[in-house]
Order: C-alpha cells, then structure tokens, then sequence
DNA sequence: GTGAAAGCGCTAACAC
DNA sequence: GTGTTAGCGCTTTCAC
C-alpha cells in the first residue's frame, strides 16, 4: 500500500483529475441525487486514484455540522471506569457509531469546572451529547439539552424539567422478577441489600424487590444498603447478620456488593445457597465464575449504549424517537439459588 | 446560568466589543507571549462576557493542526473492551488527556476495512494516534507511523521495521518475580497455564516463569496453553491434572484463566493452596475476590493509558521521548500461595 | 445536471 | 505589540 503521501490530496485536485467543478465532486463526496452516473463514476475514479480523504475541519467549517459526538462522563464516573457496565455501555456505544459517520469523542467533565464541558458542548464542536453518569442527576448537563441533542444513560434523579430523552434498563422490572424467582423457589425469609437510595437503579431495585414481597404477602422490612462497592456489599451483609434477622433468601442490588456478600458468608460458615440464596444484579465477571454461580438479572449494557447512539442520531437528523426507551433485563438463573 | 444562545460568538465579535483586531484576540486565545497585560484583560473580559468558545474546526482548518488524538481499537480488541485491563487503560489516556488541550476520538478500526482508518489517520483528522490492541502485530498501523506520531501500547509483535513508539508492562519481569515467590514459599513441583504464544504477553511470561525455574535448577516443562479466557485456562487445568503430573505451584498467565483453573481445582476437590498454590497476572476483579484470594502481578494498567498519552502529545509537539517505556508490576501476595 | 463565487471562523505571515 | 491580509478545504446558494 503506497500512494498516501505527506500533504493530503484536497478536493480541487480531485476536480482537476476528473475534469469537473469542486462542486461536482462535493456533490459526489456527499451523495447528492443530481450527478449523473456517468461523472459519479468519473468523480470516484479519481478519488480512488489519489487517495482522497474529505478534510473534517473544513467540512464542519463549511456545513456547520461536525459530524462529532461527544461520550461525556463525568470525572467522578470515569474513575470508577473499571466498572464492567459501564465500559459495556462505552463499548456498545462505540461499536453502533463504527457504522455511522459520526465520531466519538469522550470527554471528562470536570467535576470542579463543569462550565468547561457546558462551553465546549454549546461552542459547536459536537452535534450532539451521550451522558452516562453514576449519579444521574446532572443539572449542568440537563441545561445543554436545551440547545443541543442530548441522550442519557439511565433515568435522571429528577425528572420532568427539560424534556430529554433517555433510555435505561428496566430495574423495577427485573428486580421485582428476580425476587419473584425467590418466591417461586419456596424461600419465604426476605431480605434485602440495596443500592444508594440517590441513584434511581438503587432506588428502583429496592422498590422491585418490595413490591413482588408485598404482592405475595411477604415480610419486606429487611434491608441493608451499600453504595455498590464489594466492602459496602460485606459491610451491610455483616450488619444484617448481627441483627440476629432469620433470613433465607436475599436479594443483593449489584454483583459487586454480592461478591461481598459471598466473602462473609464464607467466613460465617454459612452455605449459598443452603443457608441463604443469594441473587444479584448485573451479570459481572463475578457471577459466573464465583461458587456457587450468582443467579443475577443480566443488563443490557451494550445494548443500553448502542440503543443510546441510535436514539441521538436520529435526534441529530430530525427522525422522530420516543424520549424514554427502556431495556428489558433478563434473570439468569445458576446455583446461589438452587432449592 | 444563561447566556449562551444558539449563534456562539465568533472571535470577530469578541474582537469588536474588546476594541481591537481579531489578530489580537487570536494571539490572547493562543497565550501568544507577544500582548501587553492591559490588552490581555480587555480581551480576555469580552471573552467572558460573550462566553465565546473558539471553533475547533477553524482552528483546525487554519492551524493544521487538530488537537485531536485518535485512539484505535481493532474492532476484535473493541469486543473485549469489557476486558478491565484495556477499560482501565482507555480509563488512564481519557484522564491524562483531559489536563491537555487534546480531545481523544475512539476509533475502531474494522477488520474487514483496515484501509479506512489508515485513510482516516492520514487524511489529517488527527495529530496522532494511540493504539491498543491483544494481537499486537498490527501491519497497517506501522504503516501509519511513517507519517503520522503513533504510540503503541503493548510490545509489537513484529519488531525491528518502522521505529515506532510503545509502552508495555514489563511481563517478563513480572512473571518471574511472581515465580521466584512461588519458589521462596517453598514450593518445589512447578506448572504453567501459559498465554497464547503468539501474543507478546503470553511468549514473556512464560519466559520469565522458565528463567526463574533454570535459575534454581528446578523443572519447568509442565506447560499447557490457554487463550486468556476463563474456559480454556480450566480447560488447560483439566490437561493438566489428566497427564497425572505431580504439582504444587502453578503460574497462570492471567486472572481470568486462573478463575477457570479454581473452578476445576474446587471441582476436583484440590484446594488452594492446601495441595496447589496459584497465582496470578493482571490483579483484576476475581483476584480481590476469590477465595482463596488470588496472589498475582498488578499490571499498572492505568499508568499505562496514561503514560501512552504522555509519550504521544510529546512526540506531536516535538519533544524528544524515549522509543521504549518500560513499566513495572507489583507482585500481590495473597492467600493463594500462602504455605 | 453542473459551474462560479462567496464565505464558514480562524491563524499566520507580514507590515508597521 | 498590534493591525492587515491572505488563505486553510470545503459546502452552498445562485445562475445557467
């Protein structure tokens, strides 16, 4: 492979080489429906021979679109990055825009200076923004919306204001079905570990489990929560072993604060699921390959981030989307809650 | 918080209300040295009473120059992105690269089309790019670093042609530093679940584990291969254990495969480190959790992005960098080789 | 269907 | 130190 050399060719030169108007080859670049077929071969001839590559900058420059997209997370959410989820959902977002024109761009706001990101986002460099944030409810961010395509990932914790869209994994819904699994298998002790009670996932977990309890006439009292890390996960485990509560089923908001979990029942000598059944929620590298397998509520992360790409490209092209979309989960059943 | 309307101001506009040419107001932009105090402050206070944002495309257009960083990800290596070592690199270039004045665009480059994202690369869209990547011998972008900065993370496969940039962890090192424990606790009958050995970190660990065994005059030829996956490092266990092979220490070349390796030694009732010790590479996730809790090698995986980063604006901006960075790992001790 | 011409918002000589 | 003047490579009316 030879022929890409030091100064790109320019679109002029294509239109010399073909015999045509820069404008012909613009047209050709960005198919218009008014060439004739013949130029269009022409054109493209003479882009293959040189190699030609449209500049980005001068397109955005002249068109006022930047075919760009910003993947805005906010600092405070990019160090917890390791987190399976969310390089799922990065991931899910990445591969979807592969296949489109537009480019990613990840950008790290600042928690000190979110002004920084709100200028750049609002200073036409992108033509659109996907948020994924731990805690969802990013006003700063929530302004931008007005004045440019923005896509959330994860219902906001204050809703109603602007009218954003957002699409999210269904929480209520596999909560409440994972706890209904509980049931179903015959555990009638419940008790909860749940996530922080300011992130709405946290919030929508517990109020799953509650209600498939309630709907059965269950005891729903039992709760614990953690902040979705595996030592919180341990921490509330410890707590509620030592309230001397009778437990044999629980339902743990995360699998990372399941994989806690598991450590102090290990240490207390109490067998999964023969003393307690333990369920999660996320479908992590933990729960396969822990013993015995974490029955859990699969996410679909990469889902959940291609599903967010292509809600705001169509934002973007003026097609018309749903502002909510929500994601089915799916319950995987393994060993922790065998009978 | 208002005041930023559809139209952003343009730099023309911020010159006219401070009262002087756009030169000017451009030199201030730029921290041109060449501008008297006073005038910095008048610019600079229409600036903000404008709110202007400076258009990266006209910048680009005018400067030829994008400050723009490419970070390219085979579309094979995308789809393991869940994989938390390259999560956690993405996780250090995205954090480095925030402090500068560089915004980083993903690309994942398709399989099928490795032409395109050379043309992107060299179509001057970017000012360099950083490459990631599990089967590292990646052709086409050597060809890119003729003319454009690129820093490789992870030793190439294929040396010696093009003098590329990288970074890498140093594996070799790192192996046999965890061997030499093994060997220090005491433990004389030694196994490897190597990695595949057409991947630079699979070839070194397995050297480093063998030089430290030659070193003591102990065997190492008790060898069985995975591919990095959880599945095949139990398959290769399952080998293992079948060809009656007496073992009491065993250096798997990742974590995962060691997840696969204590889920056959706990199905065949051998315990860890009772009758096999184990350890470890990369300290991930399962490491922390497992039980007995894995001794292994932490690779400086964020370090790695972020040093990635760092090599890469230098060399774009001229500074001279070392070709080679090599990084150090930090051996783990936990349970699983306890004697 | 195709071409001519006028910018998009900025930087970078070059003068002063 | 500061202003003037050309473009950077492309898209986009507007004629024809």
């Amino acid at each position: 492979m030879t022929g890409i050399q030091g100064g790109s060719p320019t679109l002029e030169m294509v239109a010399a080489l073909a015999g045509v108007s820069r404008a012909t080859v613009s047209r050709v670049v960005n198919n218009s429906p008014k060439v004739s077929p013949r130029v269009i071969d022409t054109v493209n001839d003479a882009i293959t021979a040189l190699n030609y590559v449209p500049n980005r900058a001068a397109r955005s420059l002249a068109s006022r679109r930047t075919r760009t997209i910003a993947l805005v997370m906010p600092e405070s959410t990019a160090r917890l990055f390791s987190d399976p989820f969310l390089a799922s959902v990065t991931q899910g977002i990445a591969l979807h825009l592969a296949d489109t024109e537009y480019t990613l761009t990840m950008l790290i706001a600042s928690d000190a200076t979110p002004e920084k990101t709100q200028r750049y986002l609002l200073g036409g460099n992108v033509d659109g923004a996907l948020v994924v944030s731990h805690h969802s409810g990013d006003h700063s961010l929530g302004e931008v919306s007005r004045t440019l395509p923005v896509v959330f990932g994860g219902r906001p914790l204050v809703e109603g204001t602007a009218a954003t869209y957002f699409v999210d994994v269904d929480n209520y819904a596999g909560a409440r079905a994972a706890t209904e699994h509980l049931i179903g298998q015959g555990f009638r002790h419940h008790g909860t570990i749940a996530g922080p009670q300011d992130m709405p996932p946290g919030l929508d977990r517990l109020t799953g489990w509650r209600d498939a309890l309630e709907a059965h006439g269950l005891e729903h009292s039992f709760i614990e929560a953690g902040d979705f890390t595996p030592d919180s996960g341990a921490a509330a485990m410890t707590r509620m072993l030592d309230r001397g509560i009778p437990l044999d089923a629980l339902f743990v908001a995360n699998d990372q604060m399941a994989a806690g979990v598991y450590s102090v029942l290990n240490e207390r000598g109490l067998s999964i699921p023969g003393d307690i059944a333990v369920v999660g929620f996320d479908d992590n590298f933990f729960g396969a390959t822990a013993t015995p397998p974490l029955t859990t509520v699969r996410q679909p992360s990469n889902q959940l981030g291609a599903k967010m790409a292509d809600v705001l490209v169509r934002v973007i092209e003026g097609r018309d989307v749903a502002r909510v979309t929500m994601l089915p989960t799916e319950l995987v059943v393994r060993g922790s809650t065998a009978v």
